[in-house]
DNA sequence: TCAATAGTTCAAGAAATTTTGAACTAAGGA
DNA sequence: TCCTTAGTTCAAAATTTCTTGAACTATTGA
């Protein structure tokens, strides 16, 4: 069993950004990156979310094309398609992960 | 006259790529960026929609902190803030804008 | 075979975003 | 001053996206 992942020429910018511009799936994806190599199960993410809503960011990401999903036994194995991206998208994946890690800068109401 | 613009600090990531995830603001801001350093009036965008839809999506982008507007008399001049996003998000615009000028590759039914 | 685990699907409601037209403001030129 | 141009604001409708619980499927282990 497989299920449907977009071929790289059907990888679209506006549709990976919009998928990327929600707080949820953007810190699912932070999280990915950090443990680059590791693809993760579902459950790994429960701290961002329900069973069910998380159900559905990760098949937004996967319809999007950023994330893969292979099915292993009873659970699923999410990674980056980070090599995809890359040709895609040269260095965007890199910049938005980098970005994301970026604390916000501090706010001085006093400076000087 | 002055309108509200966010400080860099205030600049959110999430919300920049959901802004940027839009066709129509992300045509707007293609086109910034190729024409960079000649601000834009809201005019010059009327091919992506209507005067009103554009008054919209163009106080979407300024108030994510992509572009800045600058009232000039009986006009505004729209410009990329691309050198507060470049600190703020180091390569981000780049690689975006980079991405947007890439052509969908083409589909190839029968290679080989 | 039966129960448990992992995750999906569906439908419905809640919430947010887009789009539109009509009416408006502000500046510039005749 | 009056008209025109540039763009905004408002409210309503249309659309899309998110969130939830209940019921479901598939695989594994006992």
């Amino acid at each position: 069993m497989i299920l449907p992942h977009p071929s790289i020429d059907q990888i679209d910018l506006a549709n990976v950004l919009a998928v990327l511009g929600d707080q949820t799936r953007l810190a699912i994806v932070r999280y990915l990156a950090r443990n680059e190599g590791v693809p993760m199960n579902c459950s790994q993410f429960l701290d961002f979310g329900s069973k069910t809503n998380l159900s559905y960011h990760l098949a937004k990401l996967r319809e999007a094309g950023v994330t893969r999903t292979e099915i292993s036994g009873t659970s699923r194995l999410i990674s980056l398609r980070r090599a995809e991206l890359d040709q895609r998208f040269p260095g965007l994946l890199d910049s938005i992960v980098a970005a994301a890690e970026t604390p916000t800068p501090q706010f001085s109401e006093n400076v000087g």
